[in-house]
Parts: structure tokens; sequence; C-alpha cells
RNA sequence: GGAGAGGUGGCCGAGUGGUUUAAGGCGGACGCCUCGAAAGCGUCUUCACCCUUAAUCGGGUGACGGGGGUUCGAAUCCCUCCCUCUCCGCCA
């Protein structure tokens, strides 16, 4: 959420870069709803100052023993003109509320302006495409055919796009999420948390999946509550209406969880496989910084997630995104890219975003430096490190061997109790 | 799921319709004192919004878990929802 009093100071700025991230909110309906606001505000407190007045009037008459019935006549009208007021405040304040949380965060200026994919740019590259003496096959064909994936049976389970990971499959996915844990943890000094898979509509707000994206997660009905699409929601939403302070920050956290997405309208010939499923592991990082510290913490959390990609050996690039392909809530954001030699294709295995103070203002995480000082907003940011079904394809692909076998890389090994998942 | 007890500022805690304009304490900030410190003494202490202002200052309104109601007037009475604790039931 941004700032009503940034939106009604610079209202151009605002409405440009509602443009350029392809959202649709009538800022000029804020402006004016703000102008109602504060004018029925300033009848609305005088009001009440005038009826605070005689109603202790009243109470010293009543002490002395006389009459007040006119005087209560009196209060009585101010207080019908007061309810008529505080009615119209009411409904003018909903609307701008519900618009309020509708404005997109404004794109950082580094970031380069574009209509589409097309227009992102390419940061750096890391390692080479790999190359076969044979034909790799994809790990669709590779995971059915090692009794390691399992599509048709999680199909039967749950419904399409829900896989089930089987023998090393499953031990696959334990290893890595380990590994990425203990990296995190151990050498870049997370601390590790393990949060709620469902969180209430006050939550999903605040990290800014509602209300534009109500229809893509699941919903508890009976109990209101959503499944988790990322660990982002919990874990930023640590902190929801505390005050944190300076010394404590910067604050690092790392979270493995399942994540829920239902992708509607999403589906098509590009989502075979695991390239799209609703319900995924992912390692997440979350980060609370000072403002002016979150973009210098950007690079780092970047460098964060990349180190998995690096020490697992795996071809991937890291692309800026455009203005038009950022997030509603971000001001800036990086994805991993990993190289699917079989599949032939780049697939994105982690956004790091910054926030700055979009997530904190709308889950209300406030920073106070020292004693005397004012309240601020805090940074957020995130990085999947990494998200597992998009990994296990490039992983699979990249290290498959000519007898159908795969090769563990090096430093997932401990975390297998294997060098290889060997061939049917 | 049932019964009961609770929810007051950064923290503890008083407050059952009108000097509560939220007592008192802790913690914190500043000052005095001191060579310096501790102790002591004094002053101060939240957030949001509105008006005014170039800004500060100043004035005002609201907030006692959330929302609604009764009343001239609500932390206080009523309704409703949420959360915490205790007991019971069910259960991995």
């Amino acid at each position: 959420m941004l700032d009503l009093k940034f939106i009604t100071a610079n209202p151009e700025l605002v409405k440009r870069s509602v443009v350029l991230k392809n959202e649709s909110v009538d800022v000029d309906k804020i402006l004016s709803l703000d102008n109602e606001r504060r004018q029925l505000k300033t009848r609305i407190d005088s009001l009440r100052a005038e009826r605070k007045k005689l109603s202790r009037q009243i109470g010293e008459l009543i002490k002395q023993g006389k009459e007040t019935e006119s005087l209560k006549q009196n209060v009585k009208e101010v207080g019908s003109q007061l309810a008529e007021d505080e009615e119209k405040l009411r409904a003018v304040e909903y609307e701008l509320k519900e618009l309020l949380l509708r404005v997109p965060n404004i794109p950082h200026k580094s970031v380069p302006v574009g209509k589409s994919e097309d227009d992102n740019v390419v940061v750096r590259t890391w390692g080479e495409k790999p190359h076969f003496s044979f034909k790799p096959k994809d790990h669709i064909a590779l995971g059915e055919g090692l009794g390691i994936i399992d599509f048709k049976r999680g199909a039967k389970l749950a419904g399409t796009h829900f896989p089930v990971f089987l023998a090393a499959g499953a031990h696959l996915q334990r290893a890595l999420v380990n590994f990425m844990l203990d990296l995190h943890i151990k050498k870049h000094h997370y601390i590790e948390v393990a949060p709620p898979y469902l969180a209430n509509r006050r939550t999903m707000t605040g990290t800014g999946q509602l209300p534009k994206l109500e229809d893509d997660m699941y919903l508890c009905e009976r109990d209101d509550y959503f499944l988790i699409p990322t660990a982002e929601v919990p874990v930023t939403n640590l902190h929801q209406d505390e005050i944190l302070t300076a010394a404590q920050l910067p604050l690092y956290y790392v979270a493995y969880t399942a994540c829920f997405r239902r992708e509607a309208g999403s589906y098509g010939k590009e989502t075979r496989g695991l390239i799209r499923v609703h319900q995924f592991d992912k390692v997440e990082l979350v980060k609370f910084t000072l403002p002016e510290d979150s973009y210098e913490e950007m690079e780092k959390l970047l460098n964060d997630a990349e180190e998995v990609l690096q020490l697992l050996g795996l071809h991937y690039r890291v692309v800026e995104l455009c203005t038009a392909e950022l997030s509603f809530a971000a001001a800036k954001c990086y994805d991993l890219e990993v190289w699917a030699p079989a599949t032939q294709r780049w697939l994105e295995v982690s956004s790091c975003s910054n926030f700055e103070d979009f997530q904190a203002r709308r889950s209300n995480i406030r920073l106070r430096r020292s004693a005397e000082a004012k309240l601020e907003f805090p940074h957020t940011l995130n990085a999947s490190g990494i998200a597992l079904p998009r990994t296990i394809i490039a992983l699979i692909e990249t290290y498959q061997q000519p007898d159908g076998s795969i090769t563990i890389p090096e430093p997932l090994r401990p975390y297998m109790e294997a060098d290889s998942i060997p061939a049917p």
C-alpha cells in the first residue's frame, strides 16, 4: 500500500506507475474521496467537540440539581447530525480503503520500462548448456521411467497437476530441502521458520495477495482460511503489528513450506509435467531491512539464492523484470531461470523482490530507530531459495546418463546418501 | 464442541455512567547534582487523523481486543465476533 499522503502529493507519478504495471485503478477517484473524507472529518470533529462540551455541562447541572431537559434536546440534535455525517464518512473511508489496496507499488527508477517478457533484461548467465552424446529425455520420460514421479496417481488422488514423488524422487525432494536449508542457515545465517500453511485474510492482504489474487488461491471456506501460495506470506507477516528496532535489523528468515496455487486460467501445453503444479515445495528467504539498506541487501539475497544453483552445477541466468512484468507489490525484481536441457526452456525457479515499505505499511510492521525517533516502515524483501519442481526438472535432465541413470551432484550426495539414481 | 474467567499505553496494573482530560508503578528520554558515575531530585513519555502553518509551534477529534447498539454523555451497560487462560468432551 502506498501512503495516501504520497498519492495526493504525487498523483501523476502514481498514475504513470499504474499504467506501467498494466493495472487499473482510478487514482482521481482516490483524490476526490480523500477530499470528501477530509471535509467530513473536519465537520465531525467540531460537532463532537461541541457535544463533548455540552455533555460535560449537563453532568455539572445534574450535580447542582438544575434542569437539563432543554440542553439534552440540544445535544440530541447535534447527535443526529453527527450520526448522519459519520455514516457518510464510514462509506467514504470504506471505498477509499478498497481503492488504496488496489494501487500497485511504484517501480524503482532503475527498473527497465517495458511492455512484455521480451523487455526483461538478462543481467548475467552462469555456466553453460550441457551437451549430450545421446538424445536426452525430458523430465517426464525420466521421472516416469525411473519410477520416481507419478503423474497419473497424483491425478487420481487430487487432480491434474498434483504429482506424486516416489522412492528416490521423494528422497530427492527431502535432500534438496535439507541441502538448501543447511546452506542458508549455516552459511548465510538465516533464522529457520516453520510457519502455518493456512493464513487469514488480514495476513493475505498484508503481503499483497488480497484483494487482487483471491481467485488464484485455495480457500477453506468454512473457516475463511487461505492455503499459502508461498512462505513469503506467513514469514513476512510474522512481525505484523510489531515495532522493530534498528538493532534487530537486518532480519533474515528462511522457511521451507509447501505452496498451493490454483493457477486459474494458466493451463496449456506449456505446463506439462512438473512445470506448473498446484502444490509444490519451496525454500523461501525473507528479509526485513532498514530502508536505506534494502537495495544492497537485495543483491546479497539474490546471491544467496544463486549459490544454490551454482552448488548444484545448474546452468542459469539472472533476469531483471521490466515494469510490465513486475508483480503488484514489488518495486524491483530479479528472476532466476534455470536451463532445462531436454525441455529446452529457461524455467523460473526464484523471484527476488524488493517491496520497499509497501508490504510493511499493509501489514503495519514498523520501525523505531531510537526512543525519541518517529515511527518508520522497514523494507521487506524475499527470494525463493529455491522452488523444487523446476529445479528437479533441470537437475534430472542435466545429470541424466546414457544408461538412463541420474548422477547426483556432489554437494547433494550426503543428503541423498547415494551418488546416483540407478537406471530401472 | 460445552462451561467458566479474562483482553486497559513499550511492559505491569487501577478503574462498574459525568474533574479519567486513563491513577500508580516499571522501563525510557532530558535536565540538575558530580571530576565522572551511581543514588537522589525535577521535567517529560502512545498512535492515527483533521484544522492552521513555508515548516516548527499551536488547536481539535478518535483509539481501553474488533464491530454494532443504548444514552445528553460509555474503558464502564447491552448485542455480536475474535483471541488468551482453566475445566470438560473429542482427537493425531
